[in-house]
DNA sequence: GTCGTCATGTAATTCGTTACATGATTTT
DNA sequence: AAAATCATGTAACGAATTACATGACGAC
């Protein structure tokens, strides 16, 4: 998923400037999907302009500086589709609080608390910010996605809840210097060892 | 989550060498959380390496060839805990399916289904991939990121069951051309235009 | 005799971020 | 008077990927 292909999705709702993309993104309930900065946003629309994917025009306006107003072509349109229609690659969430939990027991049982607690703090923020909408949007497009991630985030709340103090049990309990396998599965080393 | 912070943490769990690091994240279950290729990880280990946070070894091996061998230093260890208690960025995921539910009102329904018979594809597979562990891992560092993990996709799986028809209902229902906010609430366009 | 595994590394390229540069206007 | 908002863009930099280069050994 790169700025491209979300530049194409955004501009599919309508034509939108460049600063407008990134407030999409920024303040919206979606900047999970995505996030960009001005950097990234700007030349993706110059170069989907040269490829004739969007067309632009400029738009002034009173009091403010004038817009550069961006809107899909037909072969945007077309590239769009294809875009979505395209097998995607599996979601990779490079989780910190993964890897935490993952070394739970070379850490402090202090450091795998307060991971914890800002991990639910992370998303029960996330709930509150999308929670508002499952009414509002109840009837709109963003409507699904709102209650996707709301389920999504309540059930992981949910999960940690009831398994945190088993993973705080964890915490410490490798001795310096231990060898633990990452994995049990793969994990040729302590075979070896042990033949 | 840099490399550099996962080789840590898997450099925590015990020495192991540049290949070794690249199958504990590509075989192994936990690849959500990284999957990097040769051309980081050893640029990334001698990186570590410069700065003193890990030391190698050359381990002779008959008939394979020679392994450079990684493991923390107590500099190194420093740097891993440090690393993991530093408050997280809220994780990011930039994600296919996500977008297409977004747009599904400019998709066809045929492209839509598609998307969600491949996420429960993708997300199956995950769960056959986790699940077996749960028993073996039960006792091990990483039985509790495999239950989590079990937890969410089985989640999202009962999830899109239970709201697929909802999502294909909407597939296919702007009209071309047609302008929708991407969200209602900050879409300040729909607002000023019915003004 | 070719392909897969073990093993390390470099170079070119892509993708994106941060910081910088500019400038009018409105709010505090 | 300072700060925030609207608005666009470039340049330097960083992180990671892909592709390339090398080479021995074992399996089929």
């Amino acid at each position: 998923m790169n700025i491209r292909t979300i530049c194409l999705a955004i501009l599919a709702h309508g034509e939108a400037s460049g600063y407008d993309l990134k407030k999409h993104w920024e303040d919206g309930p979606f900047f999970h999907l995505g996030g960009a900065s001005f950097g990234s946003i700007y030349p993706a629309l110059a170069r989907l302009e040269q490829e004739g994917l969007v067309a632009s025009r400029e738009e002034t306006q009173p009091g403010k500086p004038p817009r550069r107003v961006y809107s899909l072509t037909a072969a945007g349109s077309k590239a769009f589709i294809e875009d979505m229609s395209a097998a995607p690659e599996p979601d990779v969430f490079r989780s910190h609080f993964g890897i935490i939990a993952l070394c739970a027991p070379f850490l402090s049982r202090e450091t795998v608390a307060r991971a914890i607690d800002e991990r639910l703090a992370q998303q029960r923020a996330e709930v509150s910010t999308l929670e508002p909408l499952v009414e509002s949007e109840r009837h709109s497009t963003s409507g699904w996605l709102v209650d996707w991630g709301v389920t999504q985030f309540k059930n992981e709340i949910a999960f940690i809840e009831k398994n945190r103090s088993r993973l705080e049990a964890l915490a410490g309990t490798a001795k310096p210097g231990e060898h633990l396998p990452v994995c049990a599965l793969h994990d040729t080393d302590t075979q070896t060892a042990a033949e």
